[in-house]
RNA sequence: GGGCUGCUAGCUCAAUGGCAGAGCUGCGGACUUUUAAUCCGUAGGUUCAGGGUUCGAGUCCCUGGCGGCCCA
C-alpha cells in the first residue's frame, strides 16, 4: 500500500521532470540503458572529469594506416623502422594484458594496423588510462613508433595516446553475421563490421564511373533534369505525389527521365545521359525499391540494334572495372561470363517455343488465354493480347534467361513511345535486356512522329481517365517539343542497382546504402 | 493479396507446457608479444505488444506490430 502510495508520487514527480526536460533529453533517461551503454557514458564523463576531451576537434595524423602498410609493409619481424609517426583508427579488436596492450586499429578504408602500448613506453598512468576508458568501437588515435611484434604483426608501439571519439554503444560480436534486418537497418554499423559491406559501395562506386566514363568516351553529354514534374510520364508505373505549396499544386516524383532527355535531342544534345534516381509507388520486396537509380541514354540517329551494342559495351567495361576481365564473380564463389556477343531473341519466338505452340502479335486474344490456362499462368481478363502475351513470357521465359539475352520486338499495344517496327506491323522497335531472370534494362527506336505519339498519348490518358494508375498522362510540352522535329535516335535504360545485382549476384537491398525500411 | 516462418541478454542463438541458459561482449582480478588471446570471478532479461487457455505459458490459442522465405 505505502510501497504503491511511493509509486504514485514517483509517478508525478517523474511525469513533472519530464516535462521540465523535454528540450533538454539524455541525461535523465540512463537509469534505463542497458549496462554497457551506461559505462561508456560515464567513461566520458570520466574523461571529462579528468580534463579530457572525448570528442576532440581532430587528431594530428602523420600517416593514413595505409600509407604506414605501404612503407613498411615488409619489415621484419620484431624489428623497430626507426620511424616516428601518429596514426588514428576505429578500435576493433582488444588484447590487454598486465603491461603489454594490443588493440587492433581500423581506418575507413578497411585498413588495420596493431596498436602497442606497454609499460616502460607509454608509462603506467596512460597505460592505466587506456585499459580503463578504451572500449570495442571508440576512435582513438596513437604516436610513437612503427614496429614489429615477434609474432611479426606491424604495430605502432605507443609513446602517448588520445581518444578521438568515445562509442556509446557497443559494436556488434564482429565474428557472428547480424541479421540481415539489423544490417539494412542500421547500415553505418554493417559497414564498420562487414568488409563486404564496404567493399558493396566500393563497388558501386567504380560501376558508376565505369558507366559516366564509358559514355563520355563516346561524346554523350551528362544533364541532369527535373526530379520533381508537373505531370507523371515516360514509362508505365505508379507515381509518388507531392505538393508545391508555392504553386499550390500537386508534382509528381519522375517514374523516368525519359521525356526530359528527349527533348534535349530536340534542342540538338545529339547525344545524351543521365544516372539518376527514379520514384515508383509500388511493391516493395527483394529485387524493387521504391527508389532506384538508373541510366538512360539517348542517341540521335541510332536505332535499337545501336543502342543493344551501347548497352553491352556499358555492362562489359563495368565488368572489366571491377575485375579486368567480362567475368565476375559472385560473393558465392560462383563465376557469371558477360563477355563474347549476347544472345539476341523475339519476344513471340521463345514465348512460341516455350508454348510449343506458335504464336505471333496477330494471335487472337482468345487463343492466347486458352494457351495460359494450358500452361497454369493466371491471366487478367482486362489484358488485352499484347499484354497477355508479355505475361506469359514473364511466368514462362523470364526465369530461364540466365546468360545475357536481348529479347527484341514487343507488341505496340504495351508500348506507346515506341516506334513502329519497321517490317512487321503491330510490332514496335523494342528490346529487353535479361540477366540472371531479371530485365536489367531495355531501349527502342523511339516514336518521334508527333501526331502518332498524340495518338498513342490520349490513348493513354483515356486508359488513366478510366482509373489505371500506371497510365501516362497527355504532356502537350512534349508533344509540342516533338513538333519542333525530333530526329529519328534510339534511347535505352538500365537499372544500377540492378547492374550491380548482376555484377555481384547481390540481393537489391544490399547494392542500395539504405534501403527504405518500415519505420521501427 | 495468399501461404509458411521468425521475434528470448549489447550481438548471435538455446530452452518436452514445469527453476530462462550458452558463447562472445561487459564488469572485477592475473598476465610484457597478443591475433576471435588465455585463466579466475561476476553481472546482465517487460522472452515484440495485448488478450486467452492452464495449477503453471518463452513454449499452446487469438489479435496486432516488425522481419524473412515462397506464391500471385
Amino acid at each position: 500500500m505505502l510501497l504503491s502510495r511511493l509509486d504514485v508520487i514517483r509517478g508525478i514527480l517523474v511525469e513533472g521532470l519530464c516535462a521540465a526536460v523535454k528540450d533538454q533529453p539524455a541525461v535523465d533517461q540512463e537509469l534505463d540503458l542497458p549496462e554497457q551503454m551506461k559505462i561508456r557514458r560515464e567513461k566520458r564523463a570520466r574523461l571529462l572529469d579528468e580534463g579530457k576531451q572525448p570528442y576532440p576537434v581532430g587528431f594530428e595524423r602523420s600517416a593514413t594506416i595505409a600509407e604506414i602498410r605501404a612503407r613498411y609493409g615488409e619489415l621484419p619481424t620484431d624489428t623497430a623502422s626507426g620511424e616516428q609517426a601518429a596514426v588514428a583508427g576505429r578500435v576493433i579488436f582488444i588484447r590487454n594484458t598486465g603491461k603489454l596492450a594490443f588493440a587492433t586499429l581500423r581506418a575507413g578504408d578497411g585498413t588495420e594496423l596493431q596498436a602497442m602500448l606497454s609499460l616502460d613506453k607509454v608509462g603506467a598512468e596512460a597505460l592505466e588510462d587506456w585499459k580503463r576508458l578504451v572500449d570495442l568501437g571508440d576512435h582513438v588515435g596513437v604516436r610513437g613508433e612503427v614496429i614489429t611484434s615477434r609474432r611479426g604483426e606491424l604495430s605502432i608501439l605507443a609513446d602517448a595516446w588520445q581518444m578521438t571519439a568515445k562509442a556509446l554503444r557497443p559494436l556488434p560480436v564482429a565474428h557472428k553475421p547480424m541479421g540481415e534486418e539489423a544490417r539494412v537497418r542500421q547500415r553505418y554499423v554493417d559497414l564498420v563490421v562487414r568488409p563486404q559491406a564496404r567493399e558493396t559501395v566500393r563497388t558501386r562506386a567504380t560501376v558508376v564511373r565505369s558507366l559516366r566514363n564509358s559514355l563520355h568516351d563516346l561524346d554523350y553529354l551528362e544533364v541532369e533534369t527535373p526530379m520533381l514534374q508537373l505531370l507523371h510520364g515516360g514509362a508505365a508505373a505508379r507515381p509518388f505525389v507531392t505538393h508545391s505549396n508555392a504553386l499550390d499544386t500537386d508534382l509528381y516524383l519522375r517514374i523516368a527521365p525519359e521525356l526530359f532527355l528527349k527533348r534535349c535531342v530536340v534542342g540538338g544534345i545529339e547525344r545524351v545521359f543521365e544516372i539518376n534516381r527514379n520514384f515508383r509507388n509500388e511493391g516493395i520486396d527483394s529485387s524493387h525499391s521504391p527508389e532506384f537509380a538508373m541510366l538512360e541514354a539517348y542517341q540521335a540517329y541510332a536505332d535499337y540494334n545501336d543502342m543493344a551494342d551501347l548497352t553491352r559495351q556499358l555492362v562489359q567495361d563495368a565488368a572489366v572495372a571491377l575485375t579486368g576481365t567480362h567475368v565476375v564473380r559472385y560473393a558465392d564463389g560462383s563465376e557469371f561470363d558477360l563477355g563474347g556477343q549476347w544472345r539476341r531473341v523475339t519476344l513471340y519466338g521463345v514465348l512460341s517455343e516455350a508454348l510449343g505452340s506458335d504464336v505471333t502479335v496477330e494471335t487472337p486474344h482468345a487463343r492466347l488465354v486458352e494457351l495460359a490456362a494450358k500452361h497454369d499462368v493466371s491471366v487478367d481478363p482486362k489484358w488485352g493480347p499484347g499484354k497477355l502475351a508479355e505475361e506469359l513470357f514473364e511466368a514462362l521465359v523470364v526465369p530461364g534467361l540466365v546468360a545475357p539475352t536481348f529479347v527484341f520486338d514487343y507488341p505496340e499495344e504495351t508500348s506507346p513511345l515506341t516506334r513502329a517496327h519497321r517490317v512487321t506491323p503491330r510490332l514496335t522497335e523494342k528490346w529487353d535486356l535479361y540477366v540472371q531472370g531479371f530485365e536489367l534494362g531495355t531501349a527502342y527506336s523511339e516514336l518521334v512522329d508527333p501526331v502518332v505519339q498524340r495518338e498513342r498519348l490520349v490513348a493513354q490518358s483515356l486508359l488513366a481517365a478510366k482509373g489505371d494508375p500506371d497510365a501516362m498522362q497527355l504532356d502537350e510540352d512534349y508533344l509540342r517539343a516533338m513538333e519542333y522535329g525530333m530526329p529519328p535516335m534510339g534511347g535505352m535504360g538500365m537499372g544500377i542497382d540492378r547492374l550491380l545485382m548482376a555484377l555481384t549476384g547481390l540481393g537489391i537491398r544490399e547494392t542500395i546504402l539504405f534501403p527504405l525500411v518500415r519505420p521501427e
